[in-house]
DNA sequence: TGCCTTAGGCCTTTAAGATT
DNA sequence: AATCTTAAAGGCCTAAGGCA
């Protein structure tokens, strides 16, 4: 048993497809389904379910994997420890963040002025198959997960309406989202935080938003807002605060529109200086970063 | 029939170890 | 130190089977 084959097996059996897999890994189809043939011949089982149609775990494929991912996993933590022996704390963060995108360029630009030899991976979204691979993860709180993960919270935040300058409301001091029931409404993307606290927030009112423009990307959303093309829930801290001068923010009175940002990261996964120190650096950030808005 | 899948044959390249 | 041997990885080509 090779620990490349394992790496390979991984991968196959996170996509249960090989020609993709075979992508991913950069090699041909041919040598990795030859490669995945010798590790079962090795290992004495099938690890696969396989047709002419597609290739699938079996039960033993499914076991061998658990068991082969906190293996690699071990092993991943044993070769980041021993560099983190070596001098000062230099070793790449990766961090996903799947909120607060307006945010993060500035904590980070603080952070690499007081440690410039730390580098980063940033991924933005968690992928949908395989273990998630970040050190830490700044996401919406609660945070669901099939790993164990710790959670240190970030920010509490208000969410606020953005209503556009012209629109008969926008004179008010506050408002109750159940008054922008029959608005066209901006959002990003079904699946992304800020569109599930939209769509709960007002179902929790009674209504299901009328969504006209959706997009994967906030810059685009937020943008739209700023034009006044709709209405929008509009988080008042991670959004970057203030708006174009063709909406305004109102406060929103009922329900409670608000949510909480913070940092997960894997108990199982070896913890480097360079992520401990960024961690302890992103909360006192924020303690800062939410005492001075006040 | 044409397209997509997995898998086998045969080849070259590369790296490690053995031998001179 | 130079050369030879061996094993494994991986690429190209292609066969076989399912499906629309």
């Amino acid at each position: 048993m090779e620990l490349l084959q394992l790496k390979y097996f991984i991968t196959v059996a996170r996509h249960e497809h090989m020609t993709r897999a075979a992508e991913q890994l950069r090699i041909s189809q041919p040598a990795l389904s030859r490669t995945i043939a010798s590790l079962e011949q090795s290992v004495g089982v099938q690890l696969f379910e396989r047709t002419s149609k597609y290739i699938k775990l079996n039960a033993h494929g499914r076991s061998f994997l658990k068991n082969v991912e906190q293996a690699l996993t071990i092993l991943d933590n044993a070769e980041r420890e021993l560099r983190d022996l070596e001098g000062e704390p230099a070793e790449p963060i990766s961090l996903t963040f799947t909120v607060a995108s307006y945010v993060i360029p500035a904590l980070l630009s603080a952070f690499r002025k007081k440690h410039p030899r730390i580098t980063f991976r940033l991924q933005q979204n968690v992928p949908s198959y395989g273990q998630p691979d970040f050190d830490l993860l700044i996401t919406s709180l609660p945070y669901q997960s099939s790993s164990e993960t710790a959670t240190v919270p970030l920010l509490t935040e208000d969410i606020f309406l953005a209503i556009p300058c012209d629109h008969p409301l926008a004179k008010r001091t506050s408002i109750r989202l159940e008054e922008a029931a029959g608005e066209e409404f901006i959002s990003l993307r079904r699946g992304s935080n800020l569109r599930e606290l939209t769509e709960h927030l007002c179902r929790l009112t009674g209504f299901a938003p009328n969504i006209v423009f959706e997009s994967d990307n906030p810059s685009i959303v937020r943008g739209l807002i700023g034009e006044g093309q709709g209405v929008a829930l509009f988080p008042a801290v991670t959004w970057g605060g203030s708006i174009g001068s063709s909406s305004v923010l109102l406060p929103i009175e009922e329900p409670v529109c608000k949510r909480t940002i913070g940092m997960v990261w894997n108990t199982n996964r070896y913890v480097s200086r360079s992520t401990e120190l960024f961690k302890e650096f992103a909360v006192r950030y924020f303690n800062n970063f939410t005492s001075e808005l006040r």
